[in-house]
DNA sequence: ACCTGAACACCGTTCAAGT
DNA sequence: ACCTGAACACCGTTCAAGT
C-alpha cells in the first residue's frame, strides 16, 4: 500500500493544524516535531511556511482573531462593545491557550488590527474623548482576557471538573479558609460560569455613565 | 584560589533565585540548568528542593503572593478591595511573568489562599449575597490579571518603549487602521499607564451600586 | 519550490554513585 | 542529607543535499 503524496503544505494549513493541536492537546504539546507529524511531514518542512515558532504562534493567534465576529459599525457603542466582547470571549473559550498570548504579544496580524481598530472607532464615534477612550478600551479588553485566563485552569468537561473539585476539597483546610472553600464549592455547583457577562455589563454600565457626564 | 563551600541550598533560596532570574531575564530564560548556575550548583541539585519545574513555578508564585499587602480586615469592603487590588497590581508589575500563571494555575499555596480567603471574607461581611459575591470577586480579579497581562507586552524602560513604538508606527498602515494608530500613539505618549485604577474604580462603583440594591 | 537527514546546542528528569 | 556525572528522550533550528 503506497501512501498518496499529500497536497503540498501551505501556511494556512500549518496554522490550522497548530490551532487544532493546541486545542486538543494543550499548547505545551505543540512542538515542531509533533506538528509536523500531524501533517505527515518532518518538522523541518514547517520552516518553509513559518519563520520560527514565534511566527507560528503569531499566525495562529491572528487566525483565531478571524473567528471573532465584528458587529455592524452602525450599532450604538454599547451594543457594539457588548457583541464584540461576547464573540471574543466565545472564541477564546474555544482556544484557551490563546488567552495568555492575546494581549501579551505586540506583533499584530491583520485580523487583530481590524478587531482593535473597529472597537476603538466605535468608541470614538460614540463621543468618548481621547483619554477616556483608551482607558475604556483596555477596561473591556482586560476583562475579556482576565476571564479567559481564569477559565484556563479548569477542565472543559463538567464531570472532570466535579471530580477535580471533590478531590481538591477532600484535603482542603476548610476551617482555616472557609470563604475560599465556599468559593470553590460555588465553582463546582456552577461549572458553566456565566460570570463573564456579569462583569462585562458592570463595566459597560459604568462607562455609559461616564460618557454621559463628559 | 579555592571557592568557599556555599551554605547548603534550601527551598526558599531556590524559589527566590527563580523569581530573580525570571524578573531579570524573562521566564523563558528560567531553565533548571541556568537556575542551578546562578546558585553555584548543578541543575540536578535543585530536585532536592523542588519536585519538578511545575512545583518550582507554584512555589515562586506563592512567594510572589506573599509580597501582596493584605489590608486591615476591619476596612469597609470597597477600601479593602481597592487596597488589595492595588497591592496585587503593584506586585504583578514587579513580576510580570507571574500574570499568565496567576489565575490559570489551580494549585494554591498558603499565601494565595490567604489572599483569596481574605478578599472573599471581606465581600461576604459587606453583605454580598452568595451568588453575587463570587461574580464580584472574579470581576475584580479578572481586571488585575487582564491588566498585568496586557502590560507584559511592553518593555519596562520608557526610552525602550518609545523606540519600539516609533519603529512600529513607521511601518504601520495608519490610513487603514487610523483609530488603532491613534491608540498606539496614545500608549507612547503615556507610557506610565495609570489605567489600572480607572478600570478598577469603574468596577468597584458598579459593585457598590449593586450591593446597595440587593 | 518544497522536503529530508544529519547535526548542533540545548531542554527536563532519573538514577546510581559519591561525600 | 545533599550534590554530581552520565545518560535518556526530548526540544528549536540550520543547512547541505535531495526531488
Amino acid at each position: 500500500m503506497r501512501t498518496e503524496r499529500r497536497t503540498p503544505l501551505n501556511r494556512a494549513r500549518v496554522l490550522d493544524a497548530g490551532i487544532a493541536l493546541a486545542d486538543t492537546e494543550g499548547v505545551d504539546a505543540l512542538t515542531m516535531r509533533r506538528l509536523g507529524g500531524t501533517l505527515g511531514v518532518e518538522a523541518m518542512a514547517l520552516y518553509n511556511h513559518v519563520a520560527n515558532k514565534e511566527d507560528l504562534f503569531d499566525g495562529m493567534l491572528d487566525r483565531v482573531a478571524e473567528e471573532i465576529t465584528l458587529p455592524d459599525v452602525d450599532l450604538p457603542w454599547r451594543d457594539y462593545a457588548r457583541a464584540r466582547a461576547v464573540s471574543a470571549h466565545t472564541t477564546l473559550m474555544r482556544h484557551r491557550w490563546a488567552a495568555a498570548m492575546w494581549t501579551a504579544r505586540i506583533s499584530l496580524g491583520p485580523a487583530r488590527m481590524r478587531y482593535m481598530d473597529g472597537a476603538l472607532r466605535s468608541l470614538r464615534e460614540a463621543g468618548f474623548p481621547a483619554g477616556l477612550l483608551d482607558l475604556t478600551y483596555h477596561a473591556i479588553e482586560n476583562h475579556i482576557v482576565g476571564h479567559a485566563l481564569q477559565a484556563q485552569g479548569f477542565p472543559l468537561e463538567a464531570a472532570e471538573m466535579t471530580a477535580m473539585g471533590e478531590g481538591f476539597l477532600r484535603t482542603f483546610p476548610t476551617d482555616r479558609y472557609p470563604d475560599l472553600a465556599a468559593h470553590i464549592r460555588h465553582h463546582l455547583d456552577h461549572p458553566t460560569g456565566d460570570d463573564f457577562e456579569f462583569g462585562l455589563d458592570l463595566i459597560l454600565d459604568g462607562l455609559e455613565r461616564m460618557r454621559a457626564v463628559t
